[in-house]
DNA sequence: ATATCTGCAAATCATTTGCGAATTG
DNA sequence: CAATTCGCAAATGATTTGCAGATAT
């Protein structure tokens, strides 16, 4: 059987900080924003509510290979791209076809991609280099 | 300047440990099997030593959204698929071309990629579904 | 010689867990 | 009221750092 949640009001203000953040924070950032309106909230109760959302379907969790995971409220399907020079995540929808097509016919069975793309975003190739 | 690394004894045999092992080992498992050989090894050399390998250019650093990081002495540029069922970790060749082309054009400079693919292997699936 | 490297232990960072009290349906 | 959730503090797990002594060039 599925786990049954009651609603709370900390859940509820986590995925309102996230809503609000278009950033992809981590936990401790979106910690540190919540901490702000109510500074009664314990870090155990951000972590264990970014779980339960997630596994809610509410949120999605990512990972860049730094040490901490990021949260995002956008649930399509969507890739990422980070900027090398200012650090920004950009949401990127790449075509994913051809990707899974060459290895299917190779017997293996893709049901999930996990991609990242880093490089110089757009802002910091422009008109003068920040830096 | 870049940094000029010593040869020792311990870092060609953290090299030589992960050559040997085909399964894209965490830093623990290396440092295990390492302790196998030399009971004397630190763990803090076998973290320290594959930073010194990666930055090399002699190993490469994944990460699969799971706490820690994994190595590889494969340096040549190729992804990863893990099967959900038995946890293997296989190659996998895929075509970037595509991938890169229709985001190019939107004004994305990219110049890595880090694509993780998930799914069921073929030994897996085949003749009994193990479990 | 002397800068790099090692082993050890302690420190750090992100995250999780145990627990008794508060809250929700 | 009975299960879920909370806040706190302590525990965990991966990795890093400080330091005195050993090693490589």
């Amino acid at each position: 059987m599925s786990p049954f949640f009651r609603k709370s009001r900390q859940r509820q203000m986590i995925l309102d900080t996230l809503s609000d953040m278009k950033t992809h924070p981590t936990a401790q950032e979106i910690f540190a924003r919540v901490r702000e309106v109510d500074s009664q909230v314990g870090q155990a109760t951000v972590y264990r509510n970014l779980r339960i959302l997630k596994e809610q379907g509410e949120i999605i969790e990512l990972s860049f290979g730094t040490g901490e995971k990021r949260y995002d409220r956008n649930v399509s399907r969507h890739e990422h791209f980070t900027c090398r020079r200012c650090g920004k995540i950009e949401d990127i929808y790449p075509n994913y076809r051809s990707l899974t097509g060459s290895l299917s016919e190779k017997g293996f069975q893709i049901d999930e991609w996990r991609i990242e793309a880093f490089g110089i975003c757009q802002g910091c190739i422009e008109p003068n280099q920040p830096h």
